[in-house]
RNA sequence: GCGCCCAUAGCUCAACAGGAUAGAGCAACACCCUUCUAAGGUGAAGGUUGGGGGUUCGAGUCUCUCUGGGCGCACCA
């Protein structure tokens, strides 16, 4: 994969008694300025009876290569210098940072992944924490698809249930309910149901009547579940978030599927019914993090339970010919989830790989909808293109909502996808949408510097002669250039978007930095000219296309 | 109480599979625009990687333990 340390393998091979086998994995990037290829060889020590500073200095005094500056043992470590020109020419070359090149050295193109995210319920304006769901999903289907994937995106709409029921309830007599209002109707609900019984009651009444198939309740459900669906995914389109498709759980009771699910689950001995009379799941002996792990499928009277239902949605998920099947949930899920997954073992289905992720905190606590304490997407998103386009207006004397708009999702999106996962992340104004230093914006930024020197460009620098390139903020930029694709398997790998966001700031500041030392348009040497031209062109297809895989789009100009 | 995840500079985050002197950004300080976009660049400053033990030639990374935070622990979705 990496082509300077298969090139130091067969070099230290040639010239020693090693195999490829021995070198290759052993070998990294120094730290710092040591050099371009480490070895450490404290691992041959013990079989080869010698001190590593030893071996290393047997294999540096044997070692010659034409292309080979310098090669250096020091404590250990045995520290390979090429000449800058030959890395240049070499890591140029051999980059890979499109996607039609990426599609070919890959061969991925027949592979399809399921991903379902987000899937909130759908009762209200999402919040910023759904959002990291929604980001780091619809970040892997980028990837996918860059790599060569086809992509098949789902979103489970949890239209059953006792929340969909409060706002049936709360909403059947208001006929002009709009999306935003159905926040404060369900804080309000839920408020009221605390003090009032009856409220409980109707509701129970109204999910018996929707399960139970009655058709004008079933369309009082739709009604507002299509309000909240429509709602959410107008604010997702806005953020370029798109799914293929909704699959609604209602589906599973009103076909049956639950009942065939269940039928299926009786061939078990796990299954029991408890004292009271409800389907239960002994899952004891299953490697799932708690005591005595049971898992209740049915009601008192048989009828389904939500898990029941997701079990049904998954097997369907297992089964729809995906060669991977991806799931993006929060932490608060873990335990269900290996619930779920042990209970489709036992019926032969493959449970979804899970991503999970940590919850976004408020500097106030935990976000909680019921309480109404939470910071919701549609603001976050407001304030971004209004902060963005303050800026925007400051630096160019007028303001401009579609610069604004691509400025500030780019942060928003930046500033959750940058962190690990696992992470939880701490909310607050101030460091949410940063515009600079490390910020989506400060790549668009160089990129658009970049465009505007292209397309000043007099010359023809398709073809160039990479060995010119050789100071030391080329050398640095070409390798971060070289390594896009070694991002990219990782991210692929890890299924861990925040190594784009590491890559791109990494890549837009070592072009920085040769910016502000070299010049480029300027240069009487054509050739050389030429070369520069050509690395940062290629330097902008990697941030745009880095970008791309965090949802962000670039501007030509800022 | 039990289980899983997290803890790195004042703040927000990095550190590929255990490798050398732990890196950035923000904030604060000092510089750099008659040169391709200063929404930039440079410098200095900032650390006992939460505490303690263990494994290893080598630990932020693995392990044990304690502390603190997040999440979960059948009849919600």
């Amino acid at each position: 994969m990496n082509i300077l340390f298969d090139y130091t393998a067969d070099l230290i091979t040639k010239n020693s008694d090693f195999t490829k086998e021995q070198i290759f994995p052993n070998l990294e990037t120094p730290t710092q300025d040591k050099g371009d290829v480490a070895l450490p060889c404290f691992k041959f020590s013990k079989e080869m009876h010698l001190a590593p500073n030893v071996i290393a200095q047997n294999l540096a005094e044997h070692l010659t290569d034409e292309n080979l500056l310098k090669i250096e043992s020091v404590g250990g470590y045995l520290n390979f210098t090429f000449k800058p020109e030959f890395i240049a020419k070499t890591l140029m070359e051999n980059l890979l940072i499109n996607q039609a090149d990426i599609d070919k050295k890959f061969g991925m193109q027949d592979k399809k992944v399921l991903i379902e995210h987000t899937s909130i319920n759908p009762n209200a304006s999402p919040h910023i924490g759904r959002a990291r769901n929604a980001l780091i999903g619809d970040s892997l289907v980028r990837v996918f698809k860059f790599l060569g994937w086809k992509t098949d995106v789902h979103y489970f709409v949890n239209d059953v249930g006792k929340q969909i029921a409060m706002l049936v309830y709360a909403t059947k007599d208001k006929p002009n309910v709009t999306f935003e209002d159905l926040l404060q109707i369900y804080i309000d609900v839920n408020e009221e149901s605390k003090t009032n019984p009856e409220i409980e009651k109707s509701v129970f009444e109204l999910l018996h009547k929707f399960e139970s198939g009655d058709s004008e309740t079933i369309s009082q459900f739709n009604k507002v579940v299509s309000i909240c669906i429509k709602g959410q995914t107008a604010i997702f389109d806005e953020l370029d978030i798109k799914w293929d498709k909704f699959d609604y759980e209602s589906r599973y009771i009103h076909e049956h599927i639950t009942d065939k699910v269940l039928d299926e689950l009786k061939k078990s001995p796990k299954l029991f019914e408890d004292e009271n009379g409800r389907l239960v799941l002994d899952q004891r002996g299953e490697d799932i993090g708690i005591d005595e792990p049971m898992l209740v499928v049915t009601r008192q009277d048989k009828t389904s339970l939500y898990a029941l239902r997701d079990i049904c949605y998954s097997i369907d998920k297992a089964n729809s010919g995906a060669d991977r099947n991806i799931i993006i949930l929060g932490e608060d899920q873990k335990v269900y989830f290996q619930q779920i997954s042990a209970a489709m073992r036992l019926l032969g289905a493959k449970p979804a790989e899970v991503v999970n992720y940590s919850f976004v905190l408020l500097p106030e606590g935990k976000m909680s909808t019921r309480q109404g304490r939470v910071v919701l997407l549609a603001d976050f998103m407001k304030e971004a293109r209004e902060k963005a386009n303050a800026i925007v207006t400051e630096k160019r004397g007028e303001s401009d909502i579609e610069k604004a708009q691509i400025i500030g999702y780019g942060a928003l999106k930046y500033s959750i996808l940058k962190c690990s996962p696992e992470k939880n992340v701490l909310f607050d104004w101030k460091n949410a949408l940063n515009f600079n230093g490390d910020s989506s914006l400060y790549s668009q930024y160089n990129y658009a510097r970049i465009q505007s020197i292209l397309g000043k460009a007099d010359c023809d620098y398709k073809n160039a002669d990479y060995s010119l390139l050789t100071t030391n903020e080329e050398i640095s930029l070409i390798k971060q250039l070289y390594n896009f694709t070694n991002m990219l398997c990782t991210t692929y790998k890890n299924l861990n978007p925040s190594f784009i966001a590491n890559y791109v700031f990494n890549l837009t500041t070592k072009f920085s930095q040769f910016y502000s030392t070299q010049n480029i348009l300027n240069l009487t040497d054509i050739e050389l000219k030429k070369a520069r031209l050509n690395l940062i062109a290629k330097t902008a297809i990697a941030i745009k296309n880095s970008l791309y895989l965090l949802g962000i789009d670039v501007l030509n100009q800022l």
